[in-house]
DNA sequence: CGTGTTTGACCAGCGC
DNA sequence: GCGCTGGTCAAACACG
C-alpha cells in the first residue's frame, strides 16, 4: 500500500515536470511569436509613415502615384482597406499555411471567392491539387493552385497565377465557397514570390522548432524579403493588410493555440497570450 | 433553382 | 507516334 502511494507520488512528480516543462516550452514559443509580432509591427508603422508621406505629397500637388522610384498603388488613394495585391502571371505568388494536421480541406481564406473547376493527383506529390478561379468578379483571369506540401502536410501551399481586376473582399469567418467542404480557420504564415523553381521556403512552421531555430527563420525569412527588392513592395503590403485585419489577431492566437499545444490548453494560453488589442 | 464541388474525360506540351 | 504529365472542361451531383 505504501509502495503503491509511493509509485504514484512518483508518477506525478514525473507528470508535474513534463507540464513544467512543456509550459516552459509554450512560453519560448509566446516570446518567439511576440517577437514575430513585433516585426510586423515595425512594418505597419513603416507602411503608415509611407502613406502620410504619399498624402503629404498629394496634397503639394504631385498628380501621380510615383514617390520617388516606387509606384504606389492605387489603393493607398483612399483610406478604404488595403487590398491583397497578387502578382504577375511572371512571378507566382505562393502561400504557405498551415492548417490543422487533421483537416484534408484545401481552402484557403485569402479575401477572395474562388471556384474550383478541378483537381490532379500530380507526379511529385502524393496529394492532390486542386484548381480554383476567382469567381468575384466574371472575367478575372486569376487563378491558384493548392497542394499540401509534400514534407508537411499539415502545410498547404497556395500558388497564385494572375492579377485581379477587382477589389477583395473582407470575409473573417465566411468560406472561400459555398460548397460542402469545411472551412479551414488559418492563416498565412509566409509569402514568397518565387523565380522559376528556387527552392520553397517553409516560414513560421510552428511544430517541432526549438525557439532559436524559430527566430533565426523568422529573421531570415525577413532579412530575405527586405533583400527582395520591388517585391517587398507586395510582401509589405500583404502583411499590412494582414495586421490591419480586425481578425488576424484572434486568428494568430487561435491558430498557435492549436499548433502548439492543441485545443485543451487553449484556455490557459489564453492567458498569457497578451496579444494587442486591433 | 442557383451556385459550387466532384471527377472522369479531354487536350496540349514535352521528351523519347 | 507514343506515353506521360499538368491543366482544363463539363456533366452529374450536392447543398441551401
Amino acid at each position: 500500500m505504501v509502495v503503491q502511494l509511493f509509485n504514484t507520488a512518483i508518477i506525478m512528480d514525473e507528470k508535474v515536470e513534463t507540464l513544467k516543462a512543456e509550459l516552459q516550452r509554450v512560453r519560448e514559443e509566446n516570446n518567439t511569436l511576440r517577437l514575430m509580432l513585433e516585426v510586423l509591427n515595425s512594418k505597419c508603422t513603416k507602411l503608415e509613415i509611407h502613406l502620410q508621406e504619399i498624402n503629404k505629397a498629394q496634397h503639394k500637388g504631385m498628380s501621380s502615384n510615383q514617390i520617388g522610384s516606387v509606384t504606389v498603388p492605387p489603393m493607398f488613394d483612399t483610406n478604404k482597406r488595403p487590398r491583397l495585391e497578387l502578382p504577375t502571371a511572371k512571378k507566382p505568388l505562393q502561400i504557405f499555411v498551415r492548417t490543422h494536421p487533421k483537416d484534408d480541406s484545401l481552402i484557403v481564406k485569402d479575401g477572395y471567392q474562388w471556384r474550383k473547376y478541378g483537381q490532379k493527383v500530380t507526379k511529385d506529390n502524393a496529394s492532390p491539387r486542386a484548381y480554383f478561379r476567382c469567381s468575384m468578379a466574371p472575367m478575372c483571369p486569376v487563378k491558384k493552385k493548392v497542394q499540401r506540401c509534400l514534407h508537411d502536410k499539415s502545410i498547404v501551399v497556395a500558388t497564385y497565377d494572375g492579377e485581379h481586376n477587382h477589389a477583395a473582399i473582407h470575409e473573417s469567418s465566411s468560406s472561400t465557397s459555398k460548397g460542402s467542404s469545411p472551412v479551414v480557420n488559418n492563416l498565412p504564415l509566409m509569402t514568397s514570390i518565387l523565380n522559376d523553381k528556387e527552392p520553397m521556403n517553409i516560414g513560421l512552421a510552428l511544430s517541432g522548432w526549438s525557439q532559436t531555430d524559430h527566430r533565426r527563420h523568422c529573421e531570415d525569412a525577413m532579412q530575405q524579403n527586405n533583400n527582395n527588392g520591388g517585391s517587398n513592395i507586395r510582401i509589405e503590403e500583404y502583411v499590412s493588410s494582414l495586421i490591419k485585419n480586425p481578425d488576424f489577431s484572434m486568428s494568430l492566437a487561435e491558430a498557435v493555440v492549436r499548433t502548439i499545444t492543441g485545443q485543451q490548453k487553449q484556455q490557459d494560453i489564453n492567458l498569457n497570450l497578451d496579444l494587442p488589442e486591433e
